[in-house]
RNA sequence: GGCCCGUUCGUCUAAGGGCUAGGACACCACCCUUUCACGGUGGUGAUACGGGUUCGAAUCCCGUACGGGCUACCA
């Protein structure tokens, strides 16, 4: 029988959530869906100094915004709880002592000081970054070099102590990622890595092991700056549950930023989010800007995040979540690093906004527009959503170009219409909103045709009286065509836009 | 420094030995439009370098260069 396929997204709760992070939740997400798997939120917080007050909130409101909700989690529930990791703190010290028993892992009762004073002793130009590996495990106090009846009595004492994996010499660890292929690793030089901590709590290394077993994970998503500590946590695989019981491997590529990996303290420092939703830092009250408050549509952010290192084979970019599920394949990820590309990330919405309803679009609109004291009315704004939403990148824009139909322009662009303005054309005006008075069809066929019409009995060319009309209307050179501005706004505030502008031009 | 991963237009990428290396973003030009967009047409622009293997290499192998990641009792 083949397992249901069950991923999960391990998270540790110590600040925003990234591009890179929604990214992985994504992959993981269309995975389970796309073989009806199980897709599993735990949390990694096995390290308490690094706690941040509201930081889990925060995640599930960015997974919730982005329509990437678990199955499972801390808030989920589900049969593998607790999936807080701080949690389940009793059960790693077990598995760390099985590993001891087995001669797999030992104590170290090395102080911070010792292994500071180590490193300093160390280094060398050639070795900048001395390792506690196996050529230094000889040289330091741990339950190799103390004896077993040396450590018994520090363990007794209740000394303070980690437990180390004991790297063995000369072997080789391989596995297959499903992204690169085989990988391989010389375990001489990779370094005894803490496993469970003097608090009692598993580093990482430890935790994902036991966790990924006993949650049944069947294939494990992460980024690619894992890959250099992958070789541990397969010989714990292979030291603990055994290699077959092992998740598949999918190594992601990183997301790269103007200067190599993006990472949370870069903030907006780009010029772009970084973050799925603002981040407040409740230590600096920083606050760091989100693409859902830049004006993303979740949909258009999802789209962009899942083209950036994947792509279906074909030429087609523009994809619902529906379509993503449907032709996912981890085998198509793209093994080289991404540069993010803000530019075409705009683009993505643009093509969002542009194909989304705008009765979808309208509560976000009002919202943008009540926010800058511009009262939108139902009936006009679906009318003006569909005019305008194809001028619009992000959500923002919709206020300057929907604002000035519920609003009365208060400034007005008159360096564009003074240096050809004219009595004549000030006549035309007047005549113009006679015109418009008596006017029954009021639709943008028939006010051009009128106004044509007026034009040409007053000797001016249609044309020039058009860039005067639009800035009347609107305040400035931009906007849907003007006649049709003119037919939404309707006769009475057309001719009241018109007779303002005159007592300025 | 060591280890690991990577390398096709400026950016994201397609082409799993075989036509003039395709598309998208951005940029430029033209068309449409007497605003700005949308849309349409066209254009500039890439296989890092050197060796092999092969009738034939962007594709396979080796080396070099460059880029990135890791090198914590952080994840």
């Amino acid at each position: 029988m083949i397992p249901k396929v069950r991923v999960r997204f391990a998270p540790s709760p110590t600040g925003g959530l990234h591009l890179g992070g929604v990214r992985t939740v994504l992959y993981n997400y269309l995975f389970a869906r796309k073989y009806g798997g199980e897709f599993v939120l735990r949390i990694e917080d096995t390290d308490q100094s690094r706690f941040v007050e509201g930081a889990e909130d925060y995640i599930f409101n960015c997974l919730e915004w982005c329509g990437l909700v678990p199955d499972e989690s801390p808030r989920h529930g589900g049969n593998y709880g607790p999936y807080r990791q701080s949690e389940r703190k009793p059960q790693y010290r077990e598995y760390a002592e099985k590993l001891v028993e087995k001669g797999y892992a030992y104590y170290a009762f090395d102080t911070p000081e010792d292994l500071e004073k180590m490193r300093n002793e160390f280094k060398t130009p050639e070795n900048p970054s001395p390792q506690y590996d196996s050529k230094i495990r000889g040289k330091m106090r741990n339950s190799v070099t103390l004896g077993a009846e040396e450590t018994a009595k520090l363990l007794e004492e209740g000394t303070r102590h980690v437990v180390r994996i004991k790297m063995p010499q000369e072997e080789t660890v391989s596995f297959i990622d499903m992204i690169r292929g085989e990988v391989t690793f010389d375990t001489s030089l990779v370094d005894d890595k803490v496993l469970l901590k003097a608090d009692g709590m598993p580093t990482y290394h430890l935790a994902v092991v036991v966790d990924d077993y006993l949650m049944k994970i069947t294939h494990a998503f992460r980024g690619e700056e894992w890959l250099p500590s992958a070789p541990v946590h397969v010989l714990l695989w292979k030291y603990l549950f055994g290699l077959e019981a092992m998740p598949q491997w999918a190594h992601l590529p990183l997301i790269l930023g103007p200067n190599g990996k993006l990472s949370k303290r870069d903030g907006a420092k780009y010029g772009f989010p970084v973050f799925a939703m603002n981040w407040t830092d409740p230590k600096t009250n920083e606050l760091t800007e989100g693409f859902k408050e830049k004006g993303f549509l979740p949909e258009a952010f999802i789209n962009l995040l899942a083209l950036l290192g994947w792509n279906d084979g074909s030429e087609k970019e523009l994809f619902t979540i529906e379509e993503l599920i449907e032709n996912f394949s981890m085998e198509r990820v793209h093994s080289g690093g991404a540069k993010f590309d803000y530019e075409k990330a705009k683009w993505f919405n643009h093509e969002w906004i542009k194909k989304s309803d705008a009765a979808v679009l309208a509560p976000q609109v009002k919202q943008l527009l009540a926010e800058n004291n511009i009262s939108a009315t139902d009936e006009m704004l679906l009318a003006v959503i569909d005019k305008v939403k194809d001028r619009c990148n992000l959500l923002p824009d919709f206020v300057q170009q929907a604002g000035f139909f519920f609003s009365n322009p208060t400034t007005w662009d008159t360096a564009s219409v003074s240096p050809k303005w004219n009595e004549d054309k000030k006549n035309f005006f007047l005549t113009y909103i006679n015109q418009l008075q008596s006017a029954t069809d009021w639709s943008p066929v028939a006010l051009e045709t009128s106004f044509k019409e007026v034009a040409t009995t007053a000797g001016i060319k249609p044309g020039e009286l058009q860039l005067p009309f639009r800035v009347m209307l609107v305040g400035g050179k931009f906007g849907p065509p003007v006649f049709e501005i003119a037919s939404i706004l309707g006769k009475e505030n057309t001719i009241q836009r018109i007779q303002k502008a005159l007592e300025v031009f």
